[in-house]
DNA sequence: TATAGTTGTCTATATCAATAGACAAATTTC
DNA sequence: GAAATTTGTCTATTGATATAGACAACTATA
């Protein structure tokens, strides 16, 4: 974003094209190419990377396909308009809330759920014994018709039976939670990692393959300190970044 | 980390061996491959990913030059034992106390200063005019004679003259900031994203072409309020992650 | 010591990635 | 209408990527 931009390596296993198709993916991230303007035309894109002009033009047909650019022949290459979400990370993070006032629709869709024995990671942060039942829900979370995450959530299944169909019901875990006699929680804990999106991810959030997540590992307590959910969750970094407000 | 594995993308712009050893990256992460215990054989790890005994070669290839694995020919292939840190994030995150305890040692380089005129940004962060002269500093902090991160810094110029000699002296910038009357300070907003790590951060962070970097923008204030620090870091993601704590 | 299992090396072939040059097609500007 | 600018298409060449098969070299173990 901020700091000189580096060259383009070779031989490294990832294609000038796709290197060059990620600069051109910073630059309207950072201002360098404006939005709703005309890039640069395709013999100066290639002299400013160091590349022929014809490895530019995959660049650009592969940005084309991801609906970011739009080229016309003899006017130019332009940059379709598409902001990034800022979505907050705080003790009282909610889906819903966290998003008002730059999206106008938002939920969130439960892809799937199982019941299955706790692994020794989730039930250390869920404080019960390793192998009991928790309840997984594979959900994605939807602003403006568009995918912006993707979570799987784990609930002791002992206590919170039923969380699977009211989360289809409702669409929020908030509103879930209370009919289990939760009307407030707050994260916990919460550690952030990155990777590139695995082919269920790019699936679930329309990616691209090679793009990048950020992924979220999070632990929600009650008032009073006692654990009831643990989550995975994975933003498109192209998409969506993270503010972080008081935990 | 968590979750099924996804199957691996052709003609995406990264190459097959690119893609599988990112792949193993992961299930050492996750723990699918033990450290210092033998990863499957090429021929089981060609048949899993769906590709050649050869393309799985070229990955392996890849890590061992990574001093991720080793080879050893008639035995195995083995996993080095290499522990992500965990970066803490909070209020009062300082970069030498939270490592404590994951290291022995850990400072702050200076690889470079210079004063040049404040972007708008910079500008609205640090609460001055536009074009103002701003000091920017260009670190990188290391653990255990490991880079685990590398910054690039504004303060105000007028207000903290001098402060890069400080940082090269001291290698803190909390210790810098003592000079200047500053005895505690706040972190008072973080922006987070991830993205590639251009060449810049490969050299420095001493990363592989096609290393991803989770970025964090923030802004550190007095007790007071005033903003006295403008940052963008950037972080190795293989090797680090973020722990947020009290913001 | 013989055998099975594993990594290392070699040859061969097909496809993808990148460079190079030339010219066509569409748009804007003079 | 002519010229300049820009994207689109075509041919050709080189090197990297991926697959396939065979066999050598080394290790562990029955």
């Amino acid at each position: 974003m901020i700091g000189l931009a580096g060259s383009i390596e070779r031989r490294n296993g990832v294609s000038l094209w796709r290197q060059i198709a990620d600069r051109i993916l910073q630059g309207i991230a950072s201002g360098d190419f404006l939005e709703n303007a005309a890039l640069p035309p395709e013999v100066m894109l290639a002299a400013r990377y160091g590349v022929n002009r014809h490895t530019v033009r995959s660049a650009i047909a592969a940005l084309v396909q991801e609906g970011v650019l739009k080229a016309e022949q003899g006017r130019g290459t332009f940059v379709l308009s598409r902001k990034r979400l800022s979505y907050p990370i705080g003790a009282r993070t909610r889906f819903s809330t966290g998003l008002q006032g730059q999206t106008t629709e938002r939920h969130i869709a439960l892809l799937s759920s199982s019941t299955e024995p706790a692994s020794r990671r989730i039930a250390e942060a869920l404080g019960i014994a390793k192998g009991a039942a928790v309840i997984r829900l594979e959900t994605r979370g939807e602003a403006d018709g568009h995918p912006v995450s993707r979570a799987t959530t784990w609930f002791d299944a002992e206590r919170f039976t039923g969380i699977d169909s009211a989360m289809a019901e409702t669409g929020s875990i908030t509103a879930s939670l209370k009919r289990f006699g939760i009307n407030d929680y707050l994260r916990h804990s919460t550690v952030l990692s990155a990777r590139h999106a695995d082919a269920d991810d790019l699936a679930a959030l329309d990616l691209q393959p090679g793009a990048i997540v950020l992924v979220t590992v999070a632990v929600n307590v009650t008032l009073d300190g006692q654990p009831i959910q643990f989550a995975e969750s994975r933003f498109p970094a192209e998409r969506v970044e993270l503010r972080l407000s008081a935990l």
